[in-house]
Formats: structure tokens, sequence, C-alpha cells
DNA sequence: TTGATATCGTGAAAAGATTCACCGGAGTTG
DNA sequence: CAACTCCGGTGAATCTTTTCACGATATCAA
């Protein structure tokens, strides 16, 4: 029963995929249903079923040839992708955007938890409005190590969030999601960085629009 | 000197990478830099020279030989990809997610403008404290008409989230910026939307993380 | 002007991701 | 217990994206 002999590469697109899938299981276990199909999940997703199906065969142990059990799935994604490995993370930014993220109000799902935040402001870090710990930046080796935190979040302002970043990487962070309008220098291969870039995404957006009407008025 | 002849489809991930790029550009414009080098933009934006190279390559008149001069080279994006098309936008859900984003606080680009925010709740929209326009949501197509908005932001909670996005695609929104934690069916090429999904992320970071575990422990 | 150096631009090769098409197993029906 | 239908699984084909390698062009110094 070879499970780990065969483990094979997964492209990172289907890694995104199936990571976004893992949440879409969540919200339908917790609607109470148990059984889904690829075509299904596809529309869901916006994505044509093979391209599901061929995600989930990454997987190489996932269903019996008719459809999926969700609650099933969901585990196996779990724990073929590591989701059970990593579940603390801290933030460094406790302005009103660190604030609002990690309040738990349905915006940050409640498998992962934001053990610790940080602040160079003391006033910021007085507030007991949060669900958890506040520390100021000297303490960051130190709490990251105690708590053996492999995830940090960065929402401190453009100025000072290069040095954040590389403050926690040198603090053993793996992983970081930063939402300064910043780019972060990254040349490590264990390190990742997810950008949520909201200006990023203005352009993007409008780009993929006017690519699009293009694409239509040479198409005609 | 034809530029629009053989203006050809750009990959996606070079749109994006583009768009972001953009950013960057602006950044080091406002520092006063005048020129950059490719292996420069590569590392800061955590790619190989190379690809920076070929994404612009696509443009097809960027540079003279020896690197790019800023302003110029943020200009033939801007206009190749479209950015001086659609800059405004709107958002839906004026809760404390929608304020903060929409706040300036440099979290936004100021080169968009986000003219007007919908809630249904009447209390939220009457606060003043926002530099844009509040309406209820019945005066949504009648707003999104006026302005010619052709971008949405969705910061409602889960469980009206695919509802706004079909209202905002029946008003004529083409692009969509969704934070609620909810996936949004999409079944129509001519809109596009970009998931900003909090939960998603770690999911991801977390996968990333222990699948380049697994990748060292094989390869020792 | 010439040579040396640095850097871009790009076609072609390689790598990576998606789509396809068909096989086989699981339910279902009579 | 066939026969039928519906789906998932997956190798192979196709398509997309990235990487590579090298010619061409600009810059600078002497």
């Amino acid at each position: 029963m070879k499970k780990d002999m065969d483990r094979m590469i997964i492209p990172k697109p289907a890694i995104v995929r199936l990571s976004t899938l893992y949440v879409l299981l969540e919200n339908l276990e917790a609607e109470g249903k148990s059984m889904i199909y690829s075509a299904e999940i596809g529309k869901l997703l916006g994505v044509p079923s093979h391209t599901i199906r061929k995600d989930i065969s990454f997987l190489r142990q996932a269903g019996t040839g008719n459809g999926y059990e969700i609650t099933n799935l969901k585990n196996i994604i779990a724990e073929y992708l590591g989701f059970n490995k990593y579940k603390k993370a801290c933030i460094v930014g406790m302005g009103r955007l660190g604030t609002v993220i990690t309040t738990k109000n349905g915006f940050y799902s409640n498998q992962y938890a934001v053990v610790a935040g940080f602040d160079n402001n003391p006033e910021k870090i007085k507030k007991g409005r949060n669900d958890m710990d506040l520390y100021p930046m000297s303490k960051l080796k130190e709490v990251i190590d105690r708590e053996q935190i492999k995830i940090g979040i960065i929402t401190v302002p453009q100025s000072s969030a290069r040095k954040v970043a590389n403050e926690l990487i040198d603090c053993g962070i793996k992983g970081i999601i930063n939402f300064s309008p910043v780019l972060i220098e990254i040349n490590r291969e264990d390190v990742f960085i997810r950008n949520i870039f909201i200006a990023g995404e203005f352009n993007i957006l409008s780009a993929l629009i006017s690519q699009y009407e293009n694409k239509q008025t040479l198409g005609e």
C-alpha cells in the first residue's frame, strides 16, 4: 500500500486549486452535504471537471469511481498537502488592517490560528481587543521560537515591509502573506511569499478586461 | 510603425507579472530612480531576469538595449495593458474590511478610484468617514451606469457574496475583486474574478512549505 | 574609431500544465 | 445477474509558459 513511495510532484497551480477546494469542501460539509461530483466542483470553482479530476488524481488515493465523499476527500487533501502541519501564524502590524484581518469575523478559516501580534507602537499592543497575545517587536524571535510559528502576516506600512520580512525570515518563518503594497525581495527557495497586493489586483483586472476586448475586436 | 497590427496575445501569467511590475515602477519612480535593469527587476519581483525580459518583449516596443527608462517602461505597460481605461471601481459591503480597504492609507494605489460604496444596512452608509459617496444597494445599477464603473469589490459576509457578485455582473461589472471567503461561480468568459481568499492563502503556504520539505527529504 | 563590456530582444528548445479520450468500477434496473 | 448508465482515474496528446543561448545594440574609454 505504497503511499509515500510514489508521491509525485504536484504542479503548483494544482496545489493552489486543491487548497481552494479544501475550503470549498469545508463549507459544503458545514452545509451538511456529503457527496459531490467533479462536475459540480468544477462549476463552483470555475474550472472544467477534468481539471478537478486530474488534480485529485495527483493524490493517488481518492475516489471509488462514483462521486467523492466530501469529508473523506477533505481529509485526503489535508493529509497529502500537509495542512495539518503548520497551523500557527503571527502578524506584524497591528493597525486597522491587521486588526480586521485577525478578527474572527469569518474572513479567515478557524482552521488556522493567528497566535501572536507584533507592533513597535506600544499603544497598538495595549488594546486588548484581539483574541491573541500582543507583543512589541523586540519579542519577535522569542515568541516565534516558543510557539513554533512558521507563517507570518505582514500588515505594516510600505516603508518597513521589507525590513519586517527579513526579520521574519531570520526568525525561521517559512511562509509570508504580505499585504503591504511593496514587493518583497526573496532569494531563498525555502521561503514562500504570497503578495496580496490590492493595487495590483486593480491593474490585473483592468488588463484582463481590455485584453479580452482587444481579442473580441480582432476576432470579428 | 505598426503598433496594433502585431499585438500578440500575452500569456496570462505575464500579464499578472507586468501588472505587478507596473506598481513596482511607480514606487521606484516615486523614489526618484530613473533607470533599471532586468536583473534588478527580477530580484525585486523574485523572478529570473530572462522572464522579465521576455515579458517586456511581448510589448514589442520597449528598450534601447541597455536598461529600461522607468517612466517610459511604466507608460508602455499602462498603454499596452489598458490600465488607463478602467480606473473607477465600486465596493459592496461597508463593514470594517470594506472601510479599511478603501481608506487612502497606502493600501491601494491612488491610480484607481473607488468612487462608490454600497451597503444595505442604512447605518453603514451614513457615516461620512469615507472619501467616496455611499449608497443603498437599491441604487447599484443607477450608479454603476452613471459612473461607467467596470470594477467591483466585494467585502460582504459569506452568506450574500454570491448574490452580490451576480448583481454586479448584471449591472455590467466586468472585473470583481472578491474578499469574501466564498467561491464565486463564474460561467462567463467576459467577467474576471480575483479571489482574495485569506483562509486559502494559509492553506497554500502550508502546502508549499510541506511540499518543499518532502522534496528535500526525497532528494537526500 | 575601435575594442571591450554590459544588457536587451527574441526564436527555438525545454519544461510544465491542461485537455482529451477511453477504460473500468460502482450503482441501478428489470 | 445481466445490461446499462454514470463517473472517476489516468496515460498520452496538446497547448502554454518558461528557459536558454546568442546576435544585436548601446555605452564608455582610450
